[in-house]
RNA sequence: GCUGAAGUGGUGGAAUUGGUAGACACGUUGGACUUAAAAUCCAAUGUCCAUUAGGACGUACGGGUUCAAGUCCCGUCUUCAGUACCA
């Protein structure tokens, strides 16, 4: 009997889909945990076999975890909507739910035949009016919320208006828009409800508001930072304008201070929480307000102007030798004299032309142009003279600085470059190279009242002179921005909003789902609304309550639906929960309070690092206002957090001749290329090494000169020229290309009949002539890359499957290296794993059916197996996968050895594979005797004892360096055991006469001798 | 520039609190079985020197600590990722 691994996988695939042997119970005596993967975009592409390596990992995990005792939800589901089936549908005219659906289909097929332990009972998409009823239903609790300052906390938008009514916003705590005025609870009361409703939307936690986006008029369509390259649009490269446009925002940025406290207690990598820190950006410091000094040579009567400032160092505030602010900055205009505006203007224009990311990009130009105008200096009264210059963003902070150059290096290249002062504040610090930007010992001086004072104590003291004067406050800066949330395009979810004289108003829960309306194409319209402008039936009807024809909007009862739909991280912002309850109890919550209660939080969560600051942190910022609002009991979506790493592909190139022609006519050109990419030549890349050495093999030489000369008969007999004497001379070259990596072996030889027969490229080399090497095989170079379509290096777990089995797939993607780590893949190793399951096999099965017994266990046997289970569950709570595998083969070459067939051993042997090679695992457990699946088997219990050894294999080394091993018994004392190695005939030839000068021994572990 | 991760044979990678560097595989070479191939099994395989015995060198590079360093410390280089004139 031989391990037939398709029909033995399949035998238990279709034996957990039907005994429902992963449905998950939420009501269990057992503990809970809860393994989730990221769920995936079904792309019309399919799965490639790097995508699995994480849901392999998390399978394993919670395959453990369960014969560990747990009660586990491992649910899987689909983050259904998205560009790519929307730009498919354009491209073909087919319905993004069709596609998508197709895709699914094949991306559940793929999944199953890999062996995965999913509930797939539970499973979620995205796109399913079912559930994104629900996304649509927490856009209305974002709606509904403000944010207190004070409580730190989001409450009902309500009790908010019961405050404006009882005393105005003046005393009250809240995160809101930056122009929001201040009214008394009498000027509330007397406000139109219309004005009412536009204050409150200024507090609300998703509010419309102006956006700038990246907008091409070509394309008709809002472009991400990404999609645009050097300026223009990626696809088709059309202008691309900076636009404003009203859309829907999410106010995060209210969240900053918990979204940074929480990253202390989750169990996440450090590397993930510096990216989050980064992104959340706390700075503290200070607000300064700066007065411009009018100018007296100015004819128009001067308003005052004043300059906010956000500095993190308000310590150094008498080293501020100028000020400067972005070109962009409002106040330019204004306070420019009338002999700069010349210079002022010109540089602005220059400024404006250069992009963001290329003022950004550009550290070491340094420009800027004085406006004329100068600051008073809150405290000394001096005039500092106010710069502009376009390393200060109008984008972040308030669009100024207050220069110090001193202590901040930026500023004091700017002060040298322009020959401005540089007044030194620190006590006994040279600057007369750099500027001092450290915060620690040093002490202020030249600083009034702050001299002699540290960092600490003089950053107090001057905000609370700033403060007696009126002109600056303690501040805590966060570059958080709040999250854009509209996006003009189609398949995504459409908001439950309809508009009123332009304000927009929430339709109640109970009517959602707002399902997303039909249309003809899924462009935008020719006026450059969104897709969702052309639905015919889009209008919303406040008395049947439903979604209506455009034609019978009458504004009084019927209005017109919101355009915009949500963007990809909506639906990924919470589908964790809806794992949480079961399929049959979803229809009237997004899960019940008590699945949420039972299952809080997800315990491991395994995906890519991609997604460090959008979903991972967008996540946390809806669970937190859930936590507010009191739908959910947890702060914090995600407990313990492992990024995968990629699995790249290994390229395989081919080396292709490429003439350069040398030729007296251009009129051939096209027919001189035509010939050459007709008459391929490929050589073999070992011999193209030898060539450039210039010590390739004969025949190769013989060859390249056959062909040239080949070739320019060719070239000569295709040009119709009765001059005999053309000057025709071909300079003979090769240029790498990919070719598909199934025609290469585990040794880089090429499958030349592959190639020439392939049906995608293989006409181009159907006659293609092959230098080989002189033993007649063909050499490819490998190269690692991006596991892509256009590199043809792309490896289709199915094929994987059917050749070698879905365990040895799951073996050896763990075998190939750390989990989180970036590694290439290449088929050839797999032979290692499958080579091993079989191995496996044989222990269990002979010739003539199993031929295992209840033989008593060797003292060999019960050690392999404890060694064995130690580190394997050492490894699993490590998710050190890759190890576990080589432990396995390990324990199976000495089980082999030991010729053991012991029932005792082989059968908790099983259990600890089971979790890497379920269907194996599952097969021979029942092949021994066992009814029930192994998937709940108990993990075997280590034993320390059988581990324990008599004796010791010591490493003796002289002066560091091991030469000679020694058997000692484990109960030897120190003194016995430097007599015995003394007086050891190796011993005294390594010394060779020498007497050591100090003698290390280390019972248990090693001896060495100095000297 | 800053932050983080990493650098070990021909390849993927092992190596516990510092204690036998290269486990386990792939590949390569040789052998057994076979008419042959596949499959399977056995052996060798870091580099260099040496017929052997054995020896020298060796974890990116340069130093250091230690009886002992892939591991700890200092400096340098390279690669990858994130981020970016963040005041």
């Amino acid at each position: 009997m031989t391990y037939d691994f398709n029909s033995i996988e399949k035998k238990w695939q279709d034996y957990w889909a039907k005994n429902e042997t992963f449905k998950a119970s939420n009501t269990s005596d057992k503990p809970k945990y809860y393994v989730l993967d990221m769920f995936p975009y079904p792309s019309g592409a399919g799965l490639h076999v790097g995508h699995p390596l994480g849901y392999i990992a998390s399978d394993i995990y919670a395959r453990y975890k369960r014969h560990k005792g747990f009660n586990v939800l491992h649910p899987q589901g689909y983050d259904s909507f998205g560009l790519p089936a929307e730009q498919y549908a354009i491209q073909t005219g087919q319905h993004p739910a069709v596609t998508t659906e197709t895709n699914i289909t094949t991306y559940r097929r793929q999944l199953d035949q890999i062996g995965f332990s999913f509930d797939w009972s539970r499973e979620v998409r995205t796109s399913n009016p079912e559930y994104y009823k629900w996304t649509q239903w927490i856009f209305i609790q974002l709606y509904e919320s403000w944010f207190c300052k004070h409580a730190n906390k989001a409450f009902p938008i309500s009790e908010l208006e019961k405050v404006f009514a009882r005393e105005g916003n003046t005393a009250v705590e809240a995160v809101c828009d930056d122009n929001t005025g201040q009214f008394t609870a009498e000027q509330w009361n007397n406000f139109s409800s219309e004005v009412q409703q536009e204050i409150l939307l200024k507090y609300r936690l998703t509010y419309l508001a102006e956006t700038e986006v990246n907008w091409c008029p070509e394309l008709g369509t809002v472009l991400a930072n990404d999609e645009i390259v050097n300026g223009v649009s990626e696809r088709g490269g059309h202008a691309v304008v900076r636009k404003k446009m009203t859309q829907w925002s999410m106010r995060i940025s209210a969240y900053a201070e918990r979204l940074l406290q929480g990253l202390d207690d989750l169990d996440w990598t450090d590397a993930l929480k510096d990216i989050q820190k980064n992104w959340i950006g706390k700075s503290v410091g200070a607000s300064v307000t700066f007065n411009v000094i009018p100018a007296v040579s100015s004819s128009a009567v001067e308003t005052s102007h004043k300059i906010d400032v956000f500095t993190t160092r308000p310590d150094t505030i008498f080293g501020v030798s100028f000020m400067t602010l972005a070109p962009e900055h409002e106040l330019v205009s204004q306070i420019t004299t009338e002999a700069q505006k010349a210079e002022v203007e010109a540089y602005i224009e220059k400024s404006a032309k250069r992009s963001e990311r290329d003022r950004m990009a550009d550290v070491k130009t340094i420009s800027g142009v004085f406006t004329g105008a100068y600051a008073e200096h809150p405290f000394s009264k001096e005039p500092i003279p106010i710069w502009i210059g376009d390393y200060v963003l109008a984008s972040y902070g308030t669009g100024a600085v207050m220069a110090v150059p001193c202590g901040d290096q930026r500023d004091y290249d700017f002060a040298k470059h322009f020959d401005i002062a540089i007044p030194n504040i620190f006590e006994g610090v040279d600057i007369s190279e750099e500027a001092y930007a450290s915060k620690d010992n040093v002490k202020i001086a030249n600083s009034d009242f702050l001299n002699g004072l540290a960092y600490k104590k003089a950053s107090k003291l001057a905000i609370y002179q700033l403060e007696q004067l009126g002109q600056g406050v303690g501040k805590t800066n966060y570059r958080l921005r709040d999250a854009v949330f509209s996006r003009q395009r189609y398949w995504g979810e459409p908001f439950p909003v309809y508009y009123v004289n332009g304000m927009p108003q929430m339709i109640d829960a109970e009517h959602l789902p707002i399902r997303l309306p039909e249309v003809e194409k899924y462009l935008p319209t020719e006026e450059g609304e969104p897709p969702l402008g052309r639905a015919d039936v889009w209008a919303w009807c406040t008395e049947s309550n439903s979604v209506v024809s455009n034609d019978k909007i009458n504004n009084t009862t019927i209005h017109p639906l919101e355009l915009n739909t949500m963007p990809g991280w909506a639906g990924s912002s919470w589908y964790f929960f809806r794992y949480m309850e079961d399929a049959a109890n979803r229809d009237g919550v997004f899960a019940s309070e008590a699945a949420l209660k039972y299952w809080e939080n997800v315990d491991l969560y395994i995906g890519g690092s991609e997604h460090a600051t959008g979903h991972l942190l967008y996540s946390r910022f809806w669970v937190k206002l859930l936590k507010d609002r009191g739908f959910v009991n947890v702060e914090e979506p995600f407990k313990k957090l492992i990024n995968q790493g990629m699995i790249l592909g290994t390229s395989a190139f081919v080396y292709r001749n490429y003439f350069k022609v040398n030729f007296n006519s251009e009129e051939y050109d096209e027919t001189i290329k035509s010939l050459i990419s007709k008459n391929p030549v490929l050589i073999s890349h070992e011999e193209l090494k030898k060539l450039k050495q210039e010590n390739a093999s004969e025949k190769t030489y013989r060859l390249i000169e056959e062909l040239e000369a080949n070739m320019e008969n060719l070239i000569r007999r295709h040009i119709q020229d009765s001059e005999t004497n053309l000057n025709i001379s071909l300079d003979f070259n090769f240029l790498p290309i990919h070719v598909k990596v199934q025609y290469v072996n585990a040794s880089d030889e090429l499958n030349i009949n592959g190639l020439k027969s392939d049906g995608e490229f293989g006409e181009d080399f159907k006659d293609a002539k092959f230098i080989t090497e002189e033993d007649g095989t063909f050499k490819v170079n490998r190269e690692v890359e991006k596991m892509s379509k256009s590199k043809y290096n792309v490896v289709n777990p199915d094929n994987i499957v059917a050749d070698y089995g879905a365990d040895s797939l799951r073996l050896y993607e763990m075998f190939l290296g750390p989990l989180e780590q970036y590694k290439p893949w290449n088929t050839a190793g797999i032979t290692g794993v499958h080579g091993f399951l079989k191995k496996l096999w044989k222990l269990y099965v002979g010739e003539n059916g199993l031929i295992v017994n209840d033989a008593e266990p060797t003292k060999d046997n019960l050690k392999t197996l404890h060694k064995t289970i130690k580190k394997v569950q050492e490894d699993i709570e490590n998710f050190s996968f890759n190890t576990s595998v080589s432990t396995f083969m390990i324990a199976v070459n000495e089980l082999s050895k030991q010729k053991c067939t012991s029932k005792n051993i082989l059968e908790p042997l099983l259990v600890l594979i089971s979790p890497y090679a379920p269907h194996i695992a599952e097969e021979l457990w029942s092949q021994l005797g066992n009814n029930n699946t192994i998937s709940t088997a108990p993990f075997p219990v280590f034993d320390a004892s059988h581990l324990v050894e008599s004796s010791k294999k010591y490493p003796i080394s002289f002066n560091g360096k091991m030469r000679f091993t020694l058997e000692l018994p484990m109960d030897m004392s120190k003194d016995d055991i430097e007599k015995t190695v003394m007086a050891h005939e190796k011993t005294i030839a390594q010394l060779e006469g020498r007497t050591p000068k100090k003698v290390i021994v280390v019972p248990g572990k090693i001896v060495n001798i100095v000297g």
